[in-house]
DNA sequence: GCACATTCTGATAACTGTTCTCATTCCCAT
DNA sequence: ATGGGAATGAGAACAGTTATCAGAATGTGC
């Protein structure tokens, strides 16, 4: 898992200021930890698990109650603005949401627990046209493909 | 969540079967807990978890330590035997897996948690497509639609 | 059928990720 | 500036899962 200077979500500034303006829409206050995670989160390539952000907070001189950190990621998601990620190793993953709704998918290594993200325009129909035929008010999904990464399939 | 005496994985038995084979095959002993556990995954309509099994077999008079089911669970996943479904909530759940591969995926309540189970073959097509598109070696995948189920909906 | 090596089992302790509690701090409308 | 209420952080509490270990069960070779 090498760290990406590319950003898999689009430019980080404007999901940080729609986070921002919809957090204020929603009548909260803006607290130095929430922001401090808000930013993390803005500046990640991939999703992130709340500890793994706790530790990035810490790593950066802005230390973060971990409860902080779980409340922030709590009321983000309420307000639809990070999406969570099940990777199948017990732990909820984060990444932030776009206002459009474009969004990817995740390939799990079961190996290295590594995590890639992919898109499919093909895909996203076929999930669409399933939760148009089903008797369920469909109003997210996810998908994740488990296998090998590159590195480890050699291993 | 009502029980349903229909079987969305086919004929029980045959899983049964397949299942003791296949441990057989394998060099383990045949202890009456996993034995238990098998047959209370064979009787069983969708995905339950490691809890429910352990409070349905104690509920049926054959209590089976905790330790046993998540051992035999682990055990059956490493065979291929169960397919482990992650449904959002932090439990792993755990359903038979037919030889043949076929396999179903998850509609998920956000309201009241229940599972249910949908097939879709354009959207199996779909996911294929992506795993030989990708560069990554992928072995299994699952999806889950999270929303409302009808009883929800109205609620 | 019997003895033996091994595996399986179950009670319980330990661990991990997450949530809860509550006293304190901070934000911001007034 | 100040007062009320939300936000924060430390740590306790919790749930699901895994590890440990002594005793019971399995099945193989005789």
């Amino acid at each position: 898992m090498a760290a990406h200077t590319h950003h898999a979500h689009g430019d980080p500034a404007a999901w940080t200021d729609h986070a921002a303006r919809t957090l204020a829409e929603h009548g909260t206050r803006s607290g130095g930890a929430r922001r401090a995670v808000v930013a993390t989160l803005a500046d990640q390539d991939c999703c992130a698990s709340a500890q793994e952000i706790h530790e990035r907070l810490r790593a950066a001189g802005r230390p973060v109650g971990i409860a902080s950190v779980y409340r922030s990621l709590d009321l983000l998601h309420g307000l639809g603005l990070v999406t969570r990620v099940e990777t199948g190793d017990g732990v909820a993953r984060y990444e932030p949401a776009l206002p459009g709704g474009e969004h990817h998918h995740h390939l799990v290594c079961v190996r290295c627990g590594g995590v890639e993200a992919f898109e499919d325009d093909a895909l996203e129909r076929a999930i669409h046209a399933v939760g148009d035929r089903v008797d369920f008010d469909v109003t997210a999904h996810d998908v994740a493909l488990r296998g090998r990464c590159r590195a480890c399939r050699a291993a």
